[in-house]
DNA sequence: GTCTATACATGGATAGAC
DNA sequence: GTCTATCCATGTATAGAC
């Protein structure tokens, strides 16, 4: 009845300290991780009976922590969104060059093909995304439209460079490293069609800071 | 560099005639029509009643068709990825000027937006990628390596316009695109993060002709 | 080949002892 | 709260009649 589980995201008050888990004991600990565990590497499917091996608990306590299994999934799926959850690029980046700026972004993106955390929570959302769509949407609203909108401020923002469509281009940008990831991780790219990290970084650096340089050109 | 026309890059000796068995009755027409539509919608995990009861027939003749749920379902990817293997881009296109050719290759892209087996296509591809990853590879030959292949073809062929890595600048247009589709379609973005499909083939074919053009001037 | 009926295993969820 | 044991629905696959 009454779960332990308090305090969403607080509205008028920003607590300086953790606002969730504020008291996970060391089996609720055991859960989430061994869930995560599971979840990630089998994905939805993966049952109650190897979640709760996973985690080294029985089944029931599993139960007695969790409603049933969607809430389960879910409430992992959303922490480990908040663990992902972009802080921001350092200030100091959004004033930099754009030739620092983009490459940083680049690679802050591509180093996450390292991070199999990130990469089966990638798959896990886009399989469940029919069944379960408000996860997307969460995915969606903290993750990718952050991230596109500092990209698309920077290059509004940015005298050096100008775009017909920043928002645009953005989204273009992050969805070639995104889709790199999937492609090489995801989808196996990374054996059938290998390509370093470090030519789409290259490539892509390049392309966006000759095409803002004609766009300079032409004004 | 390596023949266009044969690319069977792989151990097996398969005669390149008569690729699939051409007698396939009314109930195996009926049978496979229906497991794609249950598939494609619920994922792997329909179940070969819901399938059965889709192809309007009863479990039993499935399985008199199909030796057993991971046979049908490999066979059912295979077919559909073989429907849309693409057929190359008309030879025309291949010597048109550049702005021609990436605008058009865009709005290619962009079609399947509204081809929903292509969309569902890949999602349960992703989704299932880690259980049965010759999927994905077979996704990954037969249509992304001939589409960058030929992108990259076209951009290494083309008097003008010169990139340092054509084959890099090709892995980052189709990504762009298909990212657009993930994101849009399959990830919700569509109600969440809208943005026409015009604004990014306007965008991205921008971006490829100005940084072309500038590294013209450069040189 | 095609159907109805069924065997067998797994999975989500609960009961009851401690 | 935590465990062991169990219920019951669902799912894959098969048997047997026609």
């Amino acid at each position: 009845m009454t779960e332990p589980n308090n305090a969403p995201s607080g509205p008028g008050t920003a607590p300086p300290e953790r606002p969730r888990k504020a008291r996970s004991s060391q089996k609720e600990q055991q859960i989430i991780d061994g869930a995560l565990r599971a979840f990630l590497a089998r994905g939805y499917s993966a049952s109650m009976d190897v979640i709760a091996q996973e985690a080294g608990v029985s089944k029931q306590t599993v139960y007695s922590h969790f409603k049933d299994k969607e809430t389960l999934f879910s409430a992992l799926i959303d922490r480990l969104l908040d663990e992902f959850m972009s802080a921001g690029l350092s200030p100091e980046l959004m004033s930099a060059d754009p030739g620092t700026f983009f490459r940083s972004v680049a690679n802050i993106a591509l180093s996450r093909l390292d991070d199999w955390e990130y990469i089966s929570l990638l798959r896990v959302l886009i399989a469940e995304s029919a069944r379960v769509p408000e996860l997307a949407d969460v995915y969606v609203n903290r993750l990718v439209r952050p991230a596109t909108q500092r990209l698309a401020d920077y290059i509004s923002s940015n005298e050096k460079i100008k775009f017909k469509d920043p928002e645009a281009v953005a989204r273009i940008f992050h969805g070639a490293l995104v889709h790199f990831i999937i492609m090489q991780e995801i989808l196996n790219g990374k054996h059938t069609l290998p390509m370093s990290r470090e030519r789409i970084a290259d490539s892509l650096v390049d392309l966006i800071l000759f095409a803002a340089e004609k766009t300079q050109d032409a004004r």
